[in-house]
DNA sequence: AGCACGCCGACT
DNA sequence: GTCGGCGTGCTC
């Protein structure tokens, strides 16, 4: 028999399967989904590769497998969906099938591992010397695992316990090790999970209002009639839409089905997760999210796997989780950008959910205060059930909004970042002990360095964008690729001492508060303090129990938490991120700002926001105050219809990335001929625009070119796409290609 | 992407 | 002589 083998390596020109021999003793071992290694090319280890297909004949001269590790690890149905996928996202079938793969089992997994971790190779001793060849003999075949392990033992450290396989070294290799006196631990337990170490009080169910009962009525009707529905569960911050997923994940637990919640990475905080385990308990939960080590992953994944855990709590990559007789699929904030991967494989979460949610014949939950456009749009054409939740479920009222002209405070000759009235609340607040949360999203608006007299800004060497000035540390940092500079005492251009810091971030402000109220205590949060494991839920944490008086922090601050005694919040610049030269600016500022609102007197006490900004007449800052979705709604989408924008087509960013300048402008010209050429020929419904720079059109010292196309995405754009690509590489030298990067993006949430 | 092979310059 | 630098080409 003849088995079809991905090579799990991550190169284009190796994204096809290839044959190989199944020899006979390993004829009921390798199955579709086996993990293999088999020779390949003139190598002279066997390369890791996945069989994707078995076979009766092959045109090619064959070789044969070397040798089958651990489990069959995925089965027809995963296969399925990882080829859906890899035509969808354009990338490698192999890179699909690892999303599905139990966390840490390619060898190329541990190898970061090691790298990551900057462990050395040390030349080993006679004793492991020994022990390395009785491994050897025994059970392995491989060459670079025999490697591996080395590493890992060198460090005293890692593999695993009571995991019957990982990374292709099974159990018995685990024992000889122990036996030896190493120990399996692949983690330090310190490092677990801290969620599900904490005593929860448990909770019964919160009576339903009527709008939520009949949200819930629905999609359990939909669960019953085990049929694929789509729900979109509108509801303004606080109307219990959390209420309603606890009790349809109740209603999957007690039929013994599992459910899948998937939240944004930045709101799965233990505050979020305590509401499950509190309804739950931690026996049936398990919590997927990125800072979870591999083998914590493991663990989680394991425990889903056998069915233990029946409510899957997690982000984006969640939604690969294997779900024991999945019931129900929920996606909270849907709106949010996190669910779309900017990695390759670059999937939707919200789609990959969909082609489950229909697989399995259930319900999909998407639930928003405001939604996604395209979310809203197939509600509105009825593709999607549109349930609403209006009122808030506690009874408390929405926060007052105000919006203050910063052209007007600006005549008015104040040039600081706090306006006249957020600058009088904050200290009335402050006066009345209550908390303030201000708000500054530095995106597209962090600080630059600039000479007064010539113009010069400082740019990272590697990228395009200008470097940012971290006070602290006294440096300037490019965000992009991490370069680090010292400050500039002269302009390197003019030789000026005049260089100024312009710009506005989270540590100038917090600088600036702390001199106007200087008995007032403050605490920040962004990526630059919350870096190490957890310190976001501790900034959180001492804000709300310490009692801090100001918080100050970029998006990090505004999602999903409940800070009782803030009533007032103070948005610095709304337009931050409104001339950004993205079509969905608008839309992101609408919710960002309906989010950041949110936060405001959640409990009885009234809450106010003051959004500071330049554009105070823009319709989405006008909106967010009335805290008008639908207003928002229609008018965004007059705007998005006329200029031919999502939700009424698909954007297809085809990046064209070299070193060589001259390289990228000859690919990107030949493969925009190779598409013009075939669109008018066969008359394709496809709008291409010509290739340009990118707006960031240098990173990494890569010159990033790219080309748009406006399409309603069906497989043959993908199709079409990929034979225009493939054209090219025949038609171009070899040279030219092979230092250029081809990546394309189905719907990028991000246009840079 | 790796990896091997092959073709040149530098150095015990 | 031979070690090692990188350019080139291939993978059932």
């Amino acid at each position: 028999m003849i088995a079809e083998v991905v090579i799990n390596r991550n190169v284009k020109k190796l994204n096809k399967t290839f044959d190989y021999q199944i020899p006979e003793e390993l004829q009921d071992q390798i199955l579709i989904g086996s993990r293999v290694f088999v020779p390949f090319g003139n190598q002279k280890e066997p390369e890791e590769g996945f069989v994707v297909g078995i076979k009766e004949t092959t045109r090619f001269q064959v070789k044969t497998i070397c040798s089958v590790e651990g489990n069959r690890f995925l089965n027809q149905e995963d296969l399925e969906l990882a080829k859906w996928m890899e035509k969808r996202y354009f990338c490698n079938l192999a890179d699909c099938m690892k999303l599905l793969l139990p966390p840490g089992v390619t060898t190329k997994e541990i190898g970061n591992r090691v790298k990551e971790k900057n462990l050395k190779f040390v030349r080993l001793n006679k004793e492991t010397e020994e022990l390395e060849e009785e491994i050897k003999n025994r059970i392995l075949k491989s060459e670079k695992q025999i490697q591996l392990i080395r590493f890992l033992m060198e460090n005293g450290e890692t593999l695993i316990t009571e995991v019957e396989e990982l990374s292709g070294v099974s159990r018995a290799v685990m024992k000889t090790l122990e036996k030896n006196g190493y120990v399996t631990i692949f983690e330090k337990q310190v490092e677990r999970n801290p969620f599900l170490h904490k005593v929860v009080q448990k909770t019964g169910n919160l009576p339903l209002t009527e709008e939520q009962q009949n949200a819930f009525r629905q999609i359990a009707d939909a669960m019953d009639d085990c049929f694929f529905s789509e729900f979109l569960l509108e509801g303004v911050t606080g109307s219990g839409k959390t209420e309603v997923y606890l009790q349809l994940i109740q209603k999957c637990l007690q039929e013994g089905k599992s459910s899948i919640l998937l939240v944004p990475e930045i709101s799965l905080t233990p505050q979020t997760v305590d509401r499950f385990l509190a309804r739950f308990g931690e026996e049936k939960i398990a919590v997927l999210h990125s800072k979870l080590s591999i083998g914590e992953r493991y663990d989680s994944w394991n425990k889903i796997k056998q069915g233990r855990a029946q409510i899957i709590i997690g982000a984006r990559s969640a939604i690969f989780a294997p779900a024991q007789n999945l019931g129900l699929i929920i996606i909270d904030e849907e709106h949010d950008d996190s669910y779309k991967s900017e990695m390759t494989p670059r999937y939707q979460a919200k789609e990959v959910a969909r082609y489950l949610a229909r697989r399995e014949n259930i319900p999909l939950v998407y639930g928003s205060a405001t939604p996604a456009l395209e979310t809203r749009y197939r509600a509105q054409k009825e593709e999607i059930c549109l349930l609403k939740l209006t009122k808030r479920a506690n009874q408390a009222s929405m926060p007052k909004v105000e919006i203050v002209d910063l052209r007007q405070e600006l005549a008015r000759g104040n040039h600081s970042m706090l306006s006249q009235r957020l600058f009088e609340e904050m200290q009335e607040n402050l006066e009345r002990k209550k908390q303030t949360i201000l708000f500054l999203n530095r995106r597209g608006f962090s600080t630059f360095v600039m000479c007064r007299d010539c113009g010069y800004t400082a740019k990272c060497k590697n990228c395009d964008i200008s470097l940012t000035y971290h006070r602290k540390e006294e440096k300037l940092k490019c965000h992009y690729c991490g370069y680090e500079t010292n400050l500039l005492q002269v302009c390197p251009e003019c030789k000026s001492k005049n260089i100024r810091y312009f710009g506005t971030g989270t540590q100038k402000l917090e600088e600036e508060i702390q001199k106007r109220f200087p008995g007032a205590r403050t605490i920040r949060m962004d990526i630059d303090t919350v870096t190490k494991k957890n310190s976001h839920e501790e900034i959180l944490n001492k804000f709300r129990e310490e009692h801090f008086d100001i918080l100050i922090g970029t998006q990090m601050v505004v999602k999903g938490h409940h800070f009782p005694d803030v009533t007032l919040v103070g948005v610095i610049a709304a337009d931050s991120n409104l001339n950004m030269g993205d079509f969905r600016a608008t839309e992101k500022t609408f919710q960002i700002l309906t989010q950041v609102a949110g936060r405001a007197g959640r409990e009885k006490e009234p809450g106010r926001v003051i959004i500071q900004t330049y554009n105070p007449d823009n319709f989405s800052i006008q909106c967010a105050k009335e805290q008008d979705y639908d207003v928002f709604y229609q008018t965004e989408m007059e705007l998005r219809k006329q200029l031919k924008n999502p939700p009424f087509c698909d954007i297809i960013v085809i990046g064209i990335h070299s070193e060589n300048l001259e390289y990228v402008q000859k690919v990107s010209q030949k493969l925009y001929q190779v598409m013009k050429k075939q669109i008018q020929t066969e008359n394709l419904p496809v709008i291409l625009y010509s290739p340009l720079p990118a707006p960031v059109d240098r990173i990494k010292n890569k010159i990033r070119w790219r080309m748009l196309l406006k399409c309603k995405f069906e497989d043959w754009v993908a199709d079409f796409i990929n034979q225009s690509i493939q054209i090219c590489e025949q038609e171009l030298k070899q040279k030219d290609l092979q230092k250029t990067n081809i990546v394309v993006d189905l719907n990028p949430t991000n246009m840079m």
